[in-house]
DNA sequence: CTAGGGTTAG
């Protein structure tokens, strides 16, 4: 009995590979304690490879810290079992301290260092590793070359800041890097003794790198490169932005005659994504279906994605549904998908589904599902993920803190949106154009146009979006002065402040300023910035619209109607007008005459009787803005049948005296409801807030916040 | 040694 086990101890130590499960590890390891004590380094040594190999590193640290005396290999085992396991300080620490006492590395240990380096982002770091491998004449090294060049083309992406310090030496470069490790004296020292070499042998990385030149360097002398060569290099470039350039790899792959895989798959779909080119995503599905990909987990999130992004988003759901193993990233991308595409209320479901399903929400999944709270001004649902998200933490996330003041803001929370706005760490780009459109929003013109100067002293320089925020902030604002030629000259400096912009002008600029042409009743400008518009944006019906309500406004019929002849040759349709209330978590939604609402009779009731009390309070019916040209007694009709007045009233009949009604409405509200919805604030004495598509309404007591500039 | 998902926009 005895020698058979001994037996087969020999064999397995001789072929430790055919270790595959902890147990049979520890029993190994247990018999060999047992029959020859714990003394000896070589056989200590082999388990340690063995723990290693499975990725245990509770016990190889056991077996490490009992020696008095590490070999190299042990060295290795461990310094490759922290990186794999994670702990990538710990791995550096390692190497470093093996280093210390003069162990040669090899090619077995420095791709878990490069790793290392890479996931710590530490770039000086890495180049010394580097230097390091040159040093040992490893550059040839396949598995080696391929983590450096990940680490190059992850990292010096990261920093494009450093040209900024071309001018400075290298040395001095080195030694003054803001890197917490590089102060490390240890690691300090590696830098130091690495560099001379890494300079000598492998050239001037650092200071002639732009962009993937490292990568593109270690690639092109590369003597046998593997698929994983060629992924990390077509990830490279699309994570870089060189999109054409990763599909130039892929074709050069293929002339290779290296087959793409999951890897590469997952990698170049993003671009078909970016490009939405649809037709080439399917293409590549395809391939994934034919070799049996389709089911991969990474290649499904990126065709969700691609199909999402090409507004397919049936597709993406498809996909989604036939994924047999769903992570949280497969989640993130359906709900992401549906949330871009405006199909809010199917996202807020599908995150849900995603709690039920026991996926656990990650930074991602908030910043993804927040819009639909935002868009929908679900304020409740939105509060419960804010506290939610302070729970966990994850409020100093930059997606997740634009979200939330953007969610805030467009609920009419101004002062909560501004408070997290003020809290957050570092604002970028986004979190500034956030903050001044939702001031623009809230009417808040002053506010807005302190923050865009703000903004710009904190150096970030205002984009489109950002200039469109502070341009709705002046079209909404009272500001303007009151006599007729005070405003159109406000108008005329807008027009020019836009002409005067250092970047060029997107089509929803030059809507906002058309829409202050229509609160103004500008309708020469409007014409001339309907026609920049088009120019812009073809295809986009807007001007149109404003242009000829401006005309209908202002008594010209013909013109109006030629506008509208022009637009149906184009193949333009008005969507319906649409508007929304929440009620005890449901939203009714109504479309403008619409019948079909089960409440319809006491609807009607409510807006016969309001009618009356509002024409005793001096309503007088506004027409003049009613698109067509028909009779008097038809425009009160179709003023009557507005979806806002349904909403409202609906509000008014499903919810307790005296609480605020809150209606969201697809398009701009009408002259006419707004005045009419000015009385019923005062009339029923309810708040009602209205968020249409351009702005916020807070009607209180017989006024509305907007000072009727909107 | 290599891969996927997120914020602002009439």
């Amino acid at each position: 009995m005895e020698s058979s086990s001994e037996n087969l101890v020999k064999t397995l130590l001789r072929n430790p590979s055919s270790i595959k499960t902890k147990s049979q590890a520890k029993q190994l390891h247990a018999q060999i304690v047992k029959t020859r004590g714990s003394r000896s380094v070589s056989l200590a040594t082999i388990i340690l490879g063995i723990y290693s190999d499975l990725n245990l590193l509770k016990e190889s640290l056991e077996v490490f810290n009992n020696f008095r005396y590490v070999p190299t290999k042990a060295w290795k085992s461990v310094v490759r079992c922290y990186s794999c396991n994670g702990y990538f300080r710990d791995s550096l620490a390692c190497f470093v301290e093996m280093r210390g006492w003069g162990k040669l590395p090899g090619r077995d240990v420095f791709p878990s260092v490069v790793r290392a380096c890479t996931h710590l982002k530490e770039l000086r770091v890495g180049e010394s590793v580097h230097g390091c491998v040159i040093r040992f004449g490893l550059e040839s090294d396949r598995y080696t070359g391929n983590a450096l060049m990940n680490m190059y083309a992850k990292l010096q992406v990261l920093s494009h800041d450093y040209h900024v310090f071309d001018e400075i030496p290298l040395s001095d470069r080195v030694y003054s890097c803001r890197s917490s490790l590089a102060q490390d004296s240890e690691i300090g020292i590696l830098i130091r003794s690495e560099k001379s070499h890494f300079e000598s042998l492998g050239g001037r990385i650092v200071k002639n790198a732009t962009g993937l030149d490292s990568v593109s360097k270690i690639f092109q002398m590369m003597p046998d490169k593997d698929v994983v060569s060629w992924n990390t290099v077509i990830g490279g470039n699309v994570q870089s932005g060189l999109y054409e350039e990763a599909l130039e790899r892929l074709r050069e792959m293929s002339n290779a005659y290296l087959k793409p895989d999951c890897f590469t798959l997952s990698s170049v779909l993003p671009v078909f994504a970016r490009h939405v080119d649809v037709l080439k995503g399917k293409e590549i599905h395809g391939y994934a279906i034919r070799h049996g990909f389709d089911k991969d987990e990474f290649i499904g999130s990126s065709l969700i994605d691609m199909y999402a992004n090409c507004t397919r988003v049936e597709d993406s759901y498809r996909v989604f549904n036939l994924l047999s193993e769903k992570d949280d990233v497969s989640w993130n991308s359906v709900i992401a998908g549906c949330v871009q595409n405006g199909t809010f209320v199917e996202g807020l479901g599908l995150f849900r589904q995603m709690l039920a399903a026991n996926v656990k929400p990650v930074e991602v999944s908030f910043s993804a599902i927040l819009p639909a709270c935002a868009h929908l001004t679900t304020l409740h649902l939105g509060k419960q993920l804010h506290a939610y998200i302070i729970r966990v933490g994850f409020n100093q996330n930059m997606y997740i803190a634009s979200s939330l003041v953007d969610m805030y803001a467009k609920s009419g929370k101004i002062m909560t949106a501004r408070l997290i706005f003020d809290r957050m760490e570092i604002h970028d780009s986004v979190s500034w154009t956030t903050i001044i459109m939702g001031y623009a929003l809230n009417g808040h013109a002053r506010e807005a146009t302190i923050l865009f100067e703000n903004m710009q002293h904190d150096k970030i320089k205002p984009n489109a979006v950002a200039y469109l925020a502070i341009l709705t902030a002046c079209s909404h604002a009272g500001l303007v002065d009151e006599d007729l030629l005070g405003r159109a000259g406000r108008l005329m400096e807008a027009y020019k402040f836009i002409n005067d912009m250092p970047i060029k002008p997107t089509g929803i600029i030059w809507a906002t300023l058309l829409s202050a042409c229509r609160v103004h009743k500008n309708v020469e400008l409007a014409e001339k910035v309907a026609k920049e518009m088009t120019t812009a944006d073809p295809g986009n019906m807007g001007p149109y619209l404003l242009l000829s309500n401006m005309y209908s406004a202002a008594g010209r019929w013909k013109d109006a109607s030629k506008l509208r002849t022009n637009m149906k040759k184009k193949g333009m349709r008005k969507p319906p007008a649409c508007s929304w209330i929440e009620v005890r978590n449901q939203v009714h939604a109504f479309v403008s005459g619409d019948t079909s609402h089960p409440y319809y009779d006491q609807i009607h009731v409510v807006l016969r009787d309001l009618y009356e009390r509002l024409k005793q309070e001096g309503y007088v019916p506004q027409i003049s803005e009613a698109l067509h040209d028909v009779d008097e007694e038809q425009k009160s009709d179709l003023l009557y049948t507005h979806s806002e007045r349904l909403a409202i009233a609906f509000g008014i009949i499903s919810t307790p005296a005296g609480t605020t009604i809150c209606i969201i409405k697809n398009l701009r509200v009408c002259v006419d409801c707004h005045t009419a919805i000015k009385f019923i604030s005062k009339i029923m004495g309810r708040d009602i807030i209205v968020r249409d598509n351009s702005r916020f309404h807070l009607f209180k007591d017989g006024s509305c916040s907007c000072g009727d500039y909107w």
